[in-house]
DNA sequence: CCCCTTTATAGTCGTGGTGACTATTAAAGG
DNA sequence: CCTTTAATAGTCACCACGACTATAAAGGGG
C-alpha cells in the first residue's frame, strides 16, 4: 500500500531501496527478432551485455525514467511509433550484488531499427538477435525471456504487431513480425484473410505499392488502423496438446 | 537496469525510495465479486478505505511481502488455493503525499471468503462488493480497476477461474465466477460444453454431487484440473463493435 | 399424491472463423 | 520467353460457438 499503518511509524521505519528501470527493446531486423543490449563498463559484470536502463530520478515516474534512459543510452528517443509498456517488477533481495535494487522492467517495440549508438551511459549499444542474447548481467536473461513471452502473447489479442512496422508496410512485413516473435511459419493467404477481416487492424494506402526488394509482384501498402484489440484473437499454433 | 553505468557513481548517486506492496484481493460472495479492504487509522486518508498492503522489508522480495502483509492484516495467510500474482508497479512521484513511495501491486484470488478480521496493522478489514468499492485512499481506485480488468482478461485464456472456487465445486459455481467478474450472463449449456471440452480444465469427482441449496437437480462435483491455459480461449461477449 | 417450479444436463442446428490447399497475377532474371 | 518469386484470389471441409429445445432430478404447495 502507499500508506502506512504501522503504529509509531516515522520516516525511518522503512528501509530505503534503489529503484531502477530495465528495458527489453525489441525490433525486427532481417526477419528475425532483435533486442537492444548495452555493454557494461564497470563491475559487477564488467564487459558483459545487459539490458539498457538506469536509476529512477526522485521527480519522475518509472515510465518517464524508461523513456529518458532509452534516449540517453541509445539515441532512440523520440522515435515515432515507440511502444513502451510496463512488464513487471523484479525485487529479489540478491538480484544486485552491491545493494538492494528494485527494478521496474519495461518492454519496448519499435519499427525497423535505427542504428543504436552507445550514449552517455553505455559503453556500447547494439542490436543482437534474440537467440544470441544469453549470458546477460544480473537477472536480465530472465527479464528478457519474460518480455519476449509477453510480447508473443499480446500479438495474439492486440494489434501490437504494427508497432514493429514503419508507418507504411506490406502484409508480408506484418506477417514477418508474427513469425519472428513466435518462431513459427504462418500460412500467407490465411494470415492475410484474418488481418483484413479484422476491422480497424490495418487500412490500405490508396494506390500505393512497394516492391519487396526486387522480385515478385509488388505488395499493397497499409497503415496501422485505429483498433487496438483483436476480437477474435489471432492464436499462435498450439505448441503441444491442450496441456492436459 | 540493475547495474549502474554512470561514471563517477557511488552509493549516494541514487535517491532512496520507499517500496510498498498493495493487494487487490478478490473473492466471489453471493454470486458477486468482492474485494478485501482495510480501514485506515492514520493520516493521510484516515478513516478512508484502502487496499491492504505495507512496506517491503529489506530482506524480502515483493511477493514475500505481499503474502506477509495479507496474513498480518487479514488473517488470510495460508489459505489453500490462494492465487497471488503481480499486477504492475505504480510510481508516480506524487501518489503519496508524504514521501516518494513506489508500490508493487498484486492481485490475489481466493475461494469463498473466510471472514477477514482487522489484523496487526489494519483497524478493520472487510469484504466489500466491487461495485461499492470507490473513493479509496491514494491511487487505489485505479489500482483496483486495473486489477479487475486484468482478472477479467485472464479468465479468458487461463484456467484461473478455479482459484475462486473451493476444492470441489459445481459447474454452476464456476460459471458464477465468470459472470461475477465479467458482469455478464452466460448460457449455461454452452458454458458447460466449453469447460468440459477443454482437456485438463476440470475433472469430475466420481459419484459425488451437491444440492445447490435445495431446489433443483443435484449438480455433479468437479475439481480443478492440471491445465493452466485455455486453448482456444473462452471469450467474453464483445462489449462493442470491433473498435474500428 | 400430483403438478409446478427449479436447476442440471443432453442434444440440435446453423453460422462463421480457420487450417489446408489450389489458382492466378505481376513483377525480376536468365 | 520461360522460370522464379512473391502477392493476391478463391475453395472446401471442419469445428467451435451462439441460440435454442428437450429431458432429468430434485423440492414445494395445494
Amino acid at each position: 500500500m502507499s500508506g502506512n499503518d504501522l503504529p509509531g511509524y516515522d520516516k525511518h521505519a522503512y528501509e530505503p531501496f534503489a529503484v531502477t528501470v530495465d528495458l527489453a527493446v525489441f525490433t525486427i531486423r532481417d526477419g528475425t527478432l532483435h533486442v537492444l543490449l548495452v555493454e557494461r563498463g564497470e563491475e559487477p559484470y564488467a564487459g558483459r551485455w545487459a539490458l539498457p536502463g538506469g536509476f529512477v530520478q526522485p521527480d519522475e515516474a518509472a515510465e518517464t525514467a524508461a523513456r529518458r534512459e532509452l534516449a540517453e543510452e541509445t539515441g532512440l528517443a523520440d522515435v515515432v511509433g515507440l511502444h513502451l509498456e510496463q512488464l513487471r517488477t523484479y525485487s529479489e533481495p540478491d538480484r544486485d550484488p552491491r545493494m538492494r535494487v528494485v527494478s521496474v522492467a519495461f518492454t519496448a517495440l519499435l519499427p525497423d531499427a535505427p542504428e543504436a549508438h552507445g550514449g552517455s551511459d553505455a559503453a556500447d549499444a547494439r542490436w543482437v538477435p534474440y537467440d544470441r542474447a544469453a549470458g546477460l548481467a544480473f537477472d536480465h536473461d530472465r527479464i528478457l525471456a519474460d518480455a519476449r513471452e509477453r510480447v508473443g502473447a499480446k500479438l495474439e489479442y492486440t494489434c501490437l504487431a504494427t508497432a514493429f512496422c514503419p508507418p507504411e508496410f506490406t502484409l508480408g512485413e506484418l506477417q514477418q513480425v508474427y513469425e519472428a516473435v513466435w518462431g513459427t511459419a504462418l500460412d500467407r493467404p490465411n494470415f492475410r484473410r484474418k488481418v483484413l477481416a479484422t476491422a480497424g487492424f490495418v487500412e490500405q494506402v490508396a494506390g500505393a505499392s512497394r516492391l519487396t526488394g526486387g522480385r515478385g509482384k509488388p505488395a499493397a501498402l497499409y497503415r496501422a488502423g485505429t483498433a487496438t484489440a483483436l476480437h477474435p484473437p489471432l492464436l499462435r499454433p498450439a505448441p503441444e496438446g491442450p496441456s492436459a
